[in-house]
DNA sequence: TCACATTTGTCCGTATGTATC
DNA sequence: AGATACATACGGACAAATGTG
């Protein structure tokens, strides 16, 4: 694959890369239902017997295969490449840069948060199953457990908003959530946070949730709209201008 | 950093891999700003040497900067590493790929689509900027000339809504539909495209784009919402059921 | 607890392909 | 066309992690 095979026919094609090969492989094979995750694939050195390549081309197609979420390796005795899917994880993390990337404002990412929350929401009314009005009160409860212990309910009061996405059954809306929410707590991290805020911020999360399962549409894009609003605050989202108005 | 270095006081944490750390640290370079599209890197060996690693580390760290989209390799004399942005053709590929192992649904997709450009045309009927203006109809222009010579006007149609979604001046939500145009485009391809369709869907646009500028609220949104989801017909999209009610 | 086998992680040396001058 | 500088790919070696007896 290295120096033989000078194919004089298609000599202008851009070759691709050795690596590249091997990982679009492996990855068809998996994207056509041949490797379904759980499935252990042979070990590096085996893999680059069996196709006639080095090992270290074997293992940069697995970096790319890893990163794209395709596979995990395994360190050590019984290990090895094994098929997974994790893509939506891998689809987070390129949010995550690309918005990280465009240096997008607070304002911007309130915004947009609200935008997408409030269409979760609307879905919410219509289809929200027992099992996430359990998972979500049990957020409430647990966040409300570290108050009393007088700690901060920081990565709850996080997750509400990634659980109350999950519920939507729209794994855009859960990805994209899981690519905002890391940002928003990063600049909220910046500033002096005491229990009673994190309380605040439980208490608005309850309300909203209440709403939510009782089916009070207003109400409930109401109470987000001031929960997400108050997050804002000295941090340059106008609180008092409409954001969205919503009849015209 | 292979066999020194046992620091006993943390030895729980789990170890990153040495790629690992290079290719984050690099990551971070990019993402504060240090490094800025069109900065070269030394070779390889040259990194490899200043960081105190083997080669093949940094190899491996350069392909997880490759795929990330911050990284573009160039081959031969006065090439190496130089430092791109094409983290939104990362996230793409990264949707694609969850599209096709059915982690999305097209109906999800264009469920997403539909919140996020509503959200998009309600701040444009307050703030659509002339330049914008001009933008759209100069798309409405070029594709009705592309239908003039009998040509279909894929690309501008697609352009379209993303030219919507940079007048809302938020950068998220322009991400957001980069993302997902191309995955959009490439499940409408699959059926066959006919003039007509082609010439009606401009026909849409030029309507959503007009009320938008008039400030027609109900309608611009309305006329979204269907031409929506008139082009997911035939993918499973409902086309009955009220996917959002505006009003309660 | 202690070897021991397996597999990944990392390093080095070397050769070849590739783009530029 | 030849020289140069770089990535690409190979092979071999050892370290580190992990599970097993």
């Amino acid at each position: 694959m290295k120096q033989a095979d000078s194919w004089p026919l298609f000599e202008t094609m851009k070759r691709k890369r050795t690596f590249e090969e091997v990982s679009a492989h492996i990855k068809s094979l998996v994207l056509k239902g041949s490797l379904k995750p759980g499935a252990k694939l042979p070990p590096e050195a085996e893999i680059a017997r069996q196709l006639g390549v080095g090992r270290q081309t074997v293992r940069e197609a697995f970096r790319l295969l890893e990163l794209s979420g395709f596979v995990r390796i395994k360190r050590g005795l019984g290990g090895g490449p094994i098929i997974v899917d994790t893509v939506l994880d891998t689809l987070s993390t390129a949010l995550h840069d690309a918005v990280t990337l465009q240096r997008v404002s607070f304002e911007e990412l309130t915004n947009a948060r609200l935008v997408v929350e409030k269409g979760v929401i609307e879905r919410l009314l219509q289809k929200l199953e027992p099992s996430d009005t359990t998972r979500l009160r049990e957020n409430i409860v647990q966040a409300r457990g570290k108050l009393a212990m007088n700690l901060p309910a920081f990565e709850e009061n996080i997750q509400f908003h990634i659980l109350l996405a999950s519920a939507s059954r729209n794994q855009v809306f859960v990805v994209t959530m899981r690519a905002i929410m890391p940002i928003m707590a990063d600049f909220l991290s910046r500033r002096k946070q005491t229990l009673s805020t994190s309380k605040k911020v439980v208490d608005a999360h309850e309300e909203i949730l209440e709403a939510v399962i009782d089916g009070r549409k207003e109400e409930s894009i109401k109470k987000l709209e001031e929960h997400l609003l108050e997050l804002g605050k000295g941090f340059g989202v106008p609180s008092k201008r409409r954001m969205t108005k919503q009849q015209g």
